[in-house]
RNA sequence: GGGCGCGUAGCUCAAACGGAUAGAGCAUCAGAUUUCUAAUCUGAGGGUUGCAGGUUCAAUUCCUGCCGCGCCUACCA
């Protein structure tokens, strides 16, 4: 409800402008007050507008106050500050709305949207940098679902890389294990982690000898062409990695629909056609001279103007300008291909744009039904329609914008303007261990490491904390919690909902800091279920069925026919502030503090977060920052259990004002429970 | 060297396009439970937002320089 509101003000706002100054304003900045006394939304726009109207802001701001007329949902508009307008909204018009559930309908575009995340190299376990990936890609998903969007979710599988080339060296040659062996082992319960110590075993390896180097080479050439005994062993060590991670990423509903591949991709020639039209529309060029020499090359993102298909004679003119530290190498001098040029081809395939498509096989059934679809040479007759979407969005590392951005710059320099526009590097940072919970691992740190504030996670050196190792850990924590608080229950109940708060901590841990923030990883805090977690708003949505259960009455179908929301949400005159909030007033800054705050302002307070949710959503999407969900959920729910330990609502003896209570928790778990499903967190029925 | 990012309370992090008093959690200390279970709540202390300039009515936010830190910068993926 909050963003229709917000869309309505701006719309008068700009009608205003227009009709008296002849003004347009590209953007009409609408903040929220610091205080919910100052009302629902604040315009600074005075400000921004003194000097182009040349007259002091307040006097402006007193002109759109006075001139603006009725705005339906408003109450009123004052003048604050030196220039601030500060709108309020009939509070008892929003509440009832929000308490019926009403949401008007937003144009949402037709077009797909496919996200792209989890792309864990299938070659050893999943630890807690992809898990990060996995939970802000899955995440974002469910936003854009919230929002009516269409998305497909695909995650990526370089099944012929050298990570998987290390493990089938480490069998053949340090294991000396054959191919039935490996079948053998794969079919056991956790064989991600065997491929862990055998990945790091195998990284060891090479350096001992260089001449072990060239067998890792060897391999990698059999496994990229495919139809021997060693690209055979990499597909079962591959595949059966995959559905670890598969099983590992559902356990945290966590689910996808296709596959792609790599080796597909090689098979099936993407590459070739893609590399015919970047030849022809120049991005790529051929070197002769240098250290690249005998290389197909482009020039990298960012050292110049973006290519296009228009400049590419240009570009081919200047090349001996382009020092080979600006080059990127796409073909290698021995013709084989980086994964960069695969990359590209693999987009131009998303967006449609390749001419070529997968052959696609069913592989995976959730135990839900979904189906996830992988892709093959041969594929099956009936299958979905998967690629040629509007808009991506690739959950990846920060580390590798680089690459990132040289895909986009060729999809410009292809001409593909459109799909370069729509092509959003979801940027996020790394999760590091901090010194601390590096040596609780049995890591050996020297000086250099302990001084710092974070060490990178290693797969090769077998450094890092598993996934599920992880998961086991949080769920053996809250299990215990949840033995001792209800014995009452069954086993396999407690088991459920020590699940979900396992989950809800985990997901909230991984959501609560912004993309950009490297999270130092540390057990205490991810094992904590206190104070900014998930199992905390969890619990509030327990605490909030908790008094419906008591008072024998069902918190989804609560009506709210009848409340007089007035009553409650305005402040009488005669009303006593509440002690104890807010209240240190001075009588110099009583103005900038504001009066002091009623019960009726704290209820409304409430009232107004829960009345957010589709706005955050929006929000989130339009920023690709999930973080600000996470902060949404705990301020509601941090609302709530303030409301909750104020009022004893079953004990209120105004009948009038105890369904008024209620509803409020009715609408509050709502929304709780509809926000925590947008990350991916269950609400348990009892904590 | 170049590119990207970061530096905010003891610790971990917030702060929408520049806006009203820089906020949370953890930790510390002092309190709250005959009640809808305390995985909770109330309160206290804790800040020259790395440093120095600049732009602006207004800077944690934008610009410049410096200091410190991380990542990227392979014919690896």
């Amino acid at each position: 409800m909050y963003r229709h509101l917000e869309s309505r003000l701006a719309q008068h706002i700009r009608d205003f402008l227009r009709r008296t100054y002849k003004l347009e304003l590209e953007r009409i900045v609408i903040e929220q007050p610091p205080n919910v006394q100052f009302g629902e939304y604040a315009l600074p726009l005075a400000f921004e507008l003194a000097k182009k109207l040349r007259k002091a802001p307040r006097k402006i701001a007193e002109e759109i106050v006075g001139g603006i007329g009725a705005v339906e949902g408003f109450e009123n508009f004052e003048v604050a500050g030196a220039g601030y307008i500060n709108a309020r909204v009939n509070r008892a018009a929003l509440a009832l709305a929000v308490a019926k559930n009403e949401e008007p309908k937003t144009d949402v575009p037709s077009g797909k949207i496919l996200v792209e995340h989890t792309s864990i190299n299938p070659n050893k376990a999943a630890h807690i940098g992809h898990l990060r990936n996995a939970i802000l890609g899955d995440t974002f998903v469910r936003l854009l679902q919230f929002a009516g969007r269409k998305v497909d979710v695909q995650n990526y599988i370089d099944n012929t890389g050298v990570q998987v080339a290390d493990v089938v060296v480490g069998f053949q040659h340090l294991e000396k294990k054959s191919a039935a062996d490996v079948e053998r082992l794969a079919s056991q319960p956790r064989f991600d982690y065997y491929c862990w110590d055998l990945y790091a075993r195998a990284s060891q390896w090479y350096e001992q000898n260089p001449e072990n180097k060239k067998i890792r080479l060897r391999t990698l050439h059999e496994i990229e062409q495919g139809g021997n005994e060693t690209a055979a062993l990499a597909e079962t060590i591959s595949t059966a990695v995959l559905r670890r991670h598969l099983e590992t990423m559902d356990r945290l509903d966590i689910e996808y629909d296709f596959l792609p591949r790599e080796s597909e991709i090689l098979h099936l020639h993407f590459w070739d056609a893609a590399f015919e039209k970047l030849k022809a529309a120049g991005v790529l060029y051929f070197e002769n001279e240098s250290k690249n020499k005998g290389c197909w090359v482009m020039r990298r993102a960012g050292t110049s103007k973006p290519l296009t298909a228009e400049n590419a004679e240009i570009n081919q003119n200047a090349e001996n300008s382009v020092s080979e530290e600006d080059q990127k190498v796409i073909v290698r001098s021995n013709g084989t291909v980086g994964y960069v040029g695969k990359d590209i081809a693999y987009h131009m395939w998303k967006f449609g744009l390749l001419g070529k498509d997968f052959g696609y096989r069913r592989f995976f059934l959730y135990p839900n039904g979904h189906q996830c679809w992988i892709s093959s040479v041969q594929g099956e007759p009936d299958h979905p329609h998967f690629g040629d979407v509007a808009e991506i969005y690739n959950v990846i590392d920060a580390r590798q914008s680089e690459a990132q951005n040289a895909v986009i710059e060729a999809l410009r320099g292809l001409g593909f303007n459109d799909a370069a526009d729509h092509y959003t590097h979801f940027s996020y940072e790394m999760v590091a261990l901090t010194p601390r919970c590096a040596a609780e691992l049995g890591y050996e740190l020297s000086e250099d490491e302990r001084a710092r504030p974070y060490i990178e996670v290693s797969g090769r050196k077998g450094f890092g904390v598993k996934a599920d190792d992880l998961i086991d850990k949080l769920i053996a924590s809250a299990k215990k919690e949840v033995d001792s608080r209800h014995a009452e229950l069954d086993d396999s109940e407690r088991e459920k909902i020590a699940k979900q708060i396992a989950i809800g901590a985990l997901r909230y841990f991984m959501l609560k800091f912004t993309k950009q923030s490297v999270i130092a990883f540390d057990f205490k805090e991810a094992l904590s279920f206190e104070g900014e977690t998930g199992p905390y708003a969890q619990y509030a949505v327990v605490r909030a069925t908790n008094i419906f259960r008591k008072g024998r009455m069902d918190a989804t179908s609560f009506s709210a026919e009848g409340i007089d929301f007035k009553r409650f949400l305005m402040p009488a005159v005669e009303e006593r502030p509440l002690q104890g909030r807010v209240n240190h007033v001075s009588s110099t800054d009583a103005v900038l503090k504001g009066p002091l705050l009623h019960e009726a302002d704290e209820l409304w307070e409430l009232w107004l977060a829960a009345s957010k949710t589709g706005f955050i959503v929006d929000q989130c999407i339009a920023t690709t920052e999930p973080a600000y969900l996470a902060k949404h959920v705990f301020q509601l729910a941090q609302l709530f259990n303030t409301f909750y330990h104020r009022h004893p609502i079953l004990a209120e003896a105004d009948e009038q004002k105890k369904k008024f209570l209620l509803a409020t928790a009715a609408v509050v778990r709502r929304e709780l429970i509809r926000a925590l499903q947008v990350m991916g967190i269950e609400s348990p029925p009892a904590m």
